[in-house]
DNA sequence: GAGTAAGTGGCGAAAAGTGGGAAAATGTCG
DNA sequence: CGACATTTTCCCACTTTTCGCCACTTACTC
């Protein structure tokens, strides 16, 4: 189970180094082999590879004459890449992928459960606020009851 | 299992060089035969030949008299050809498939699964914008309950 | 304060990408 | 019908990038 968000640098190769605390559940959870793809808000999404085949057969099930399911399949299996860490832990982020997140320099590893994603600063600092902003709205669906 | 995206570029051919790590994968499922057609939605599919080759079949058993299912007959079959890679892994584009997909020197590989898609910088790029722009809509048919 | 673990940068070997050139095949014109 | 010109295909060699590994520095813990 991933959560906790950590601030983090990308070096000059875009690599990213992960926080040695996850390091481990990471290896474990998908024996090394990592899926790195992109999400419709911006961000990447890191999945150990057991946890994404699932995923990647539902989209890809999808029709590819509906615009708006092959815009989804395009998306999520297009920009899919699997990876691994080296030997220090750390996860080189593909040019295209780093584009598509306008990653720079700064950037957020935040744990979604079954998952990572990976924010630019800027992204990221908007999200927060995005937050901030609903205000006392009602809740989406699915969390109308939730209390804290 | 095809899957990532790469910005690649035609040389002054029209060659694409495929990226090593797709090749063992198109040589062994294809044992070198491969299928290059056009897609409606302006981009090429590139296909191993035995994973074409029923969906060839199925296209071809469609009506010739209804509208629609003739100008995906001719769409697809219309415009397959066979080709292969060079010693190098590069793959030749028909001057015809470059005009249909107006590839130019920018071009992406785009997995999806079963086959590859091929596009455009331009096309790649308004596709991906289509994403943003669906926002929060409801998913698509088939994908209702899709959870990342 | 010292030892250990984590993070960061850099270097070198190997492989991948790119361009060019030669040979073969096809088509055209005399 | 033959010869020449043009196009196409195949292959070789060079340049560039990538990736894995090693070493150094920094931070934290005991």
């Amino acid at each position: 189970m991933f959560q906790g968000a950590a601030a983090l640098s990308l070096d000059a190769k875009g690599r990213l180094a992960i926080p040695a605390r996850h390091r481990e559940a990471l290896a474990s959870a998908a024996s090394g082999r990592l899926v790195l793809t992109a999400h419709p808000h911006r961000c990447l999404l890191l999945y150990p590879e057991p946890a994404w085949e699932p995923i990647r057969d539902k989209v890809l099930s999808a029709s590819s004459f509906n615009l708006q399911a092959a815009a989804i399949k395009r998306l999520l299996v297009g920009n899919a890449r699997e990876e691994s860490m080296d030997a220090a832990g750390r996860l080189l982020i593909a040019p295209e992928l780093r584009q598509f997140a306008q990653l720079e320099k700064q950037v957020w590893l935040v744990g979604q459960g079954s998952h990572f994603e990976i924010w630019s600063d800027a992204g990221w600092q908007k999200q927060q606020e995005a937050v901030f902003a609903l205000g006392d709205q009602f809740l989406p669906p699915g969390l109308e009851d939730l209390a804290l």
